[in-house]
DNA sequence: TTCTATAGTTCATAAGTTACGAACTACCGG
DNA sequence: CCGGTAGTTCGTAACTTATGAACTATAGAA
């Protein structure tokens, strides 16, 4: 019988470069954190499905912890629920430029493989 | 008897995002890259000792590697040695600001450690 | 050519990290 | 209290990384 552990936010001096460029490096993560970006306030399970891939809950739950102890976002309980918001504006003092570049860079990536799948189809498009 | 494969560098429309946060975010992959972007050319054996720390050499060459195929820097033997140089301007091309906002982010962090060991001296120092 | 030294790579494997199903906790509305 | 929804934890299988030992590659000297 175990119990929940609180979750945990690092200060803001304790965030590491290297923590950040690691929780990002991962695909899901850095889809989440774009997605969190954008629309404040998203849930853990408005991610069970992201760009037609689905992640177990547990998967799910492990990546947002991820993102939560690089400093990357702050969740807290409402209700049944957990609503997740990005620290952007505290890494941007600390870290000015970092995040905006590494989503910059994430935007241009995308816009690249939407483009390459539009002139060759059947290159990695999932038949129904 | 195994042979030696050839060195692999990613044609820069192959380097994902991913790819390159991954790679620098191992702290001493982080301080080769910073290292190589000032004094270009630099070999592997020049980063046997990294800030006091001892790298075996099959580690530094498992580093040098991943920069490699991350598409971060390009190697090519010259005699017995590797001169190493980073693909910066390539990267800058396809994504703009990202390598030099992780690397001045890199510096921001140096400094401020460096800051703390003077301000709480016991903290971190080796004692011969 | 052969011998020696230096630089770096590969391989095997131990150590560490991540993914995910099953079982759980936490909270809300009856 | 029960039932439902949201998310966490645990165990373990799969993957990744670090490192010593043995290797390849090259240069220079004899």
């Amino acid at each position: 019988m175990h119990t929940m552990r609180p979750l945990i936010h690092p200060s803001i001096e304790d965030i590491t470069v290297e923590g950040i460029l690691h929780a990002l490096s991962d695909p899901v993560r850095a889809a989440i954190y774009a997605e969190l970006a954008v629309s404040s306030g998203a849930t853990c399970s408005n991610f069970l499905k992201i760009s037609d891939r689905d992640i177990p809950k547990s998967t799910l739950s492990q990546h947002f912890r991820a993102l939560r102890e690089a400093g990357l976002i702050r969740s807290e309980r409402q209700g049944v629920e957990m609503r997740n918001t990005t620290r952007c504006a505290e890494i941007e003092q600390r870290f000015p430029g970092l995040i905006i570049s590494i989503m910059k860079a994430h935007q241009i990536q995308a816009a690249e493989r939407l483009r390459s799948v539009k002139h060759k189809p059947n290159n990695k498009s999932r038949t129904g």
